[in-house]
DNA sequence: CCCGGTCCATGGAACGGTCCAACGAGCGCG
DNA sequence: CGCGCTCGTTGGACCGTTCCATGGACCGGG
């Protein structure tokens, strides 16, 4: 088929409006109810006229109006995903596990970025309810909780990479934070250290990450040598947090590695010891956490937590399609074992054999 | 109001379906077209009603079905928005320029991720204007460009940071890329670099930024000691082609700064230096190019193009504004003035007095 | 030849909103 | 007192689909 940019004789321009399956019917020389059974793919169409209908389709550049579907189908065959703090890219692989699964039951993504919630005081799980999308995916922390309890009583909804809220028919889907701290602190450990420090973070998984850190070094009597430093997930953070852990003047007491919240508190720490004169992993290792691409930078090369995003991905996809088939089971927690990823930001402490 | 989680008792639960526009108007014991005037904040109705009105709403929990209303007033006030390559975050400033300005007039913004187009074989711009978005706005590059060229030829489109396709009625917005690689250039010219090199990036922004680099060197007399080394713009890519520029077999050639594609294949070249024993920036200077977090990193502390995004975002959203009050202007291809921001990857060369 | 069944095809009633024409009440004015 | 105007309110048409009930053509069997 030829396409020609002059508006004329191009059929698709021929009405102001975009065309509408009584258009392609018209077309075709036939029903808009037929328009409709080749357009779902019925088997009881003849092959004459599903060709006739496609042929129109083609022609008038013909797409369905999901607005209109969705009103009499009552589905829309779409998942919202409400995305936070984009500026973190834990979440990609996450994504990445979602989609494979929705899109292999033909539900695609809708996205929208919730910290424009407060910044704009729009209220984005609104919108996607006002969309009546099929199902609702938060990936992380939300800024308003509220308005994410009022819209889950109403549509099926699965949190993943987060432990919180807990609603009433809402799964949770997230990787095991407490044992990844866990893993790494006994990584640690393992490697011969006794002063270890945490830079903690905020939110719940904060607590849970600085609680596997605990029960860690508390499990090899370590915990009067540990110390924990409050940040805020922040590169500043984890580099303040440093500084007063690394703190010169008690130097004796001074940690001889640092597990961080996550790999971006983590740089931070690298580059405070970098300035207080210490080598990493010589003088000091470090561990961060969520192993996204700035652990595997080479010029950082951190030791790190993976939290199996891809997979709480595709598990939180399946929960909500569990929930989407009405099955109203009551709110799961589920957890995805973490591993640990090694590699050269740690070795064993300064003095050892 | 209290809210209860029993089933029984709780007006939103009624019905199975959410509650419309009709059932509102009976519990308000009103017709339907008064709550739609009170929908749309019509001055023409009575206080007394209007609260009856807003009372039934909130007891009910109800939200009108975008799907219904955009049927019949043919708008949507929502724009799509094509994003690429979530794992390189230069675009999330782009996106903030972007909503602040659609969100002012009232637009939306739902998000797609073009990446899927390819792996999973679905059309995301199809999936926009089956949803009759009311424009759409393309973030970087996109995989299909065909599927493009056919959607804009019915959307208002505009693209955003990339220089290409090239599509009747479809402006771009991007900051300067010729223009920026010229600054970053001219920079390591007046520290008193003589033997520059460029690690080149894919597409046209690879060429323009290749461009501005190449026109640089020859505008000062230094084109016959600069080198040019392709790559695609990862990290991985940024090492190679560093190592391959750095080799210690021919030192005596070996140039004093480098300026990279964009920040990660810098940070693969700091790399590069670093395994070499090359000190930044006392042995090499670098620069990169988008100014992402990954060069405010402190351990990193890139000089690095600043690409205006948020700028980008805020031009773009104003041209698409403009496409979609129906001003059929000709394409229009806006440049917006990148910056240099110098940090501490660039210092004089070597033996500079 | 008529009847029942199969196979394609069709008209029309939803779906949940918006908007327009129309309508009654109340009021001021001639 | 009646006219016209404004104000607040209402019924109904319409948007573009899906789906259901129905219709006609055709065929084989009684």
């Amino acid at each position: 088929m030829e396409r020609s940019n002059e508006r004329g004789d191009d059929p698709r321009a021929a009405a102001g409006r975009p065309p509408t399956i009584r258009g392609v019917a018209e077309r075709a020389g036939v029903s808009k109810s037929l328009v409709s059974l080749v357009l779902q793919g019925s088997p009881r169409v003849s092959d004459a006229k599903r060709r006739a209908v496609q042929d129109a389709i083609d022609e008038l550049g013909y797409r369905p109006n999901a607005a209109a579907r969705s009103l009499v189908a009552r589905r829309t065959h779409t998942v919202g995903v409400l995305l936070n703090d984009l500026r973190n890219p834990w979440f990609v692989d996450l994504l990445d596990g979602l989609n494979s699964v929705l899109h292999a039951h033909g539900l695609r993504m809708l996205m929208a970025d919730g910290r424009l919630d407060r910044r704009t005081g729009q209220d984005v799980a609104r919108t996607f309810q006002e969309l009546r999308v099929d199902g609702l995916v938060v990936v992380g922390t939300l800024p308003d909780t509220d308005g994410l309890a009022e819209v889950a009583e109403r549509l099926p909804t699965v949190i993943a990479g987060n432990h919180e809220p807990l609603l009433p028919h809402v799964d949770i889907v997230a990787n095991d934070d407490e044992r990844g701290a866990r893993l790494a602190t006994e990584h640690l450990i393992s490697l011969g250290h006794r002063r270890i420090a945490h830079i903690a973070g905020r939110g719940v998984v904060g607590t849970l990450r600085r609680r596997g850190f605990e029960a860690a070094v508390r499990a090899h009597g370590l915990h009067t040598a540990a110390v924990v430093e409050s940040a805020d997930g922040t590169e500043e953070g984890g580099y303040r947090a440093a500084v007063r852990l690394l703190n010169p003047a008690r130097r004796t007491e001074r940690p001889t590695a640092v597990f961080a919240f996550n790999d971006i508190s983590c740089v931070g720490a690298l580059s405070a010891a970098q300035e207080l004169g210490l080598t990493v992993p010589v003088d000091l290792s470090l561990v961060g956490y969520d192993n996204t691409y700035l652990a595997r930078i080479r010029h950082l090369w951190l030791t790190s937590v993976n939290n199996a995003s891809h997979d709480v991905g595709r598990r939180a996809a399946r929960c909500l399609l569990d929930r989407m088939a009405g099955k109203g089971a009551p709110a799961g927690h589920q957890l995805v074992a973490p591993e640990l990823e090694i590699r050269g930001s740690t070795a064993p402490p300064p003095g050892a054999a």
